[in-house]
DNA sequence: CAGGATCCGGTTAGATACTG
DNA sequence: CAGTATCTAACCGGATCCTG
């Protein structure tokens, strides 16, 4: 995302940039479980299940340092480290819950596009029986 | 994405299966400049500006598999593609318009907070003066 | 014009081992 | 417990060349 995108407007920047933190493998299931409370690592850790300790590392590192998420040491042995969503956290989950719920709402239709498409006999429709397709679609 | 989240429940990998598309590099910006009618390849080259046409080509693949946009050949010579949103890709846009708008109005604290973690003592203060830190962000 | 094929450097993510 | 450090395999995106 470095080069390229040099001359776009400001706001496809921060669009890009906001989607490159959300859209990234974890951070919206970190994000999904922080909603309901302040959680500390091996918590989060083993609630998600699948991430390696060094990516949850990266991912919370990532949300603190866009202000979405706070950092707390306790200096205890063992040492103890929750996190938990800011405000600023807990407002992005707005619009992101709602594209959640869309995608909720639309996986269906996504699947059967995608197998669909994963059946198709490999462009050897005319493009009129292609348009036709696009069609039955809508 | 694979393995690891066998156990997670369908909205999540629903979820994660959306933005995976939608947060990756180019895909926003292919909808959204197709999102004012169809256009053709290297229409979206152009417009696009800083994208491969290889990217662009894997990028327009993608949003055909998952039913966002439609592909339809004109077998004239010169070939011509048209692409255009189908209506799942019009109805796409709605969420993650939502979340650019977030995006563009938030921009601003993201970049103060990404500031204010960038120029931080490095884990010089004490667990009481980060958690203080943390209050005054709220 | 649209896009497939290939090569290649840079980034990324996971596994493993180690530390305060 | 909560990381950091390191290594490596996989993937990704770009550049280049080629075809119907």
């Amino acid at each position: 995302m470095k080069p390229g995108l040099r001359h776009e407007t400001e706001d496809c920047r921060a669009v890009s940039d906001i989607l490159g933190r959300v859209g990234d493998k974890w951070t919206v299931l970190v994000v999904g479980f922080l909603s309901s409370g302040p959680m500390r690592f091996s918590e989060l850790r083993r609630s998600i299940g699948g991430i390696s300790q060094k990516m949850l590392t990266t991912t919370l590192r990532g949300l603190e340092r866009d202000g979405f998420v706070t950092r707390t040491v306790f200096p205890s042995i063992p040492p103890r480290v929750d996190y938990e969503l800011t405000d600023l956290g807990h407002e992005l989950r707005v619009p992101v819950n709602a594209l959640g719920e869309w995608a909720r709402l639309n996986m269906a239709r996504v699947k059967q596009a995608r197998e669909r498409f994963d059946n198709a006999p490999s462009e050897q429709s005319t493009p009129v029986a292609r348009t036709a397709a696009r069609q039955a679609t809508r």
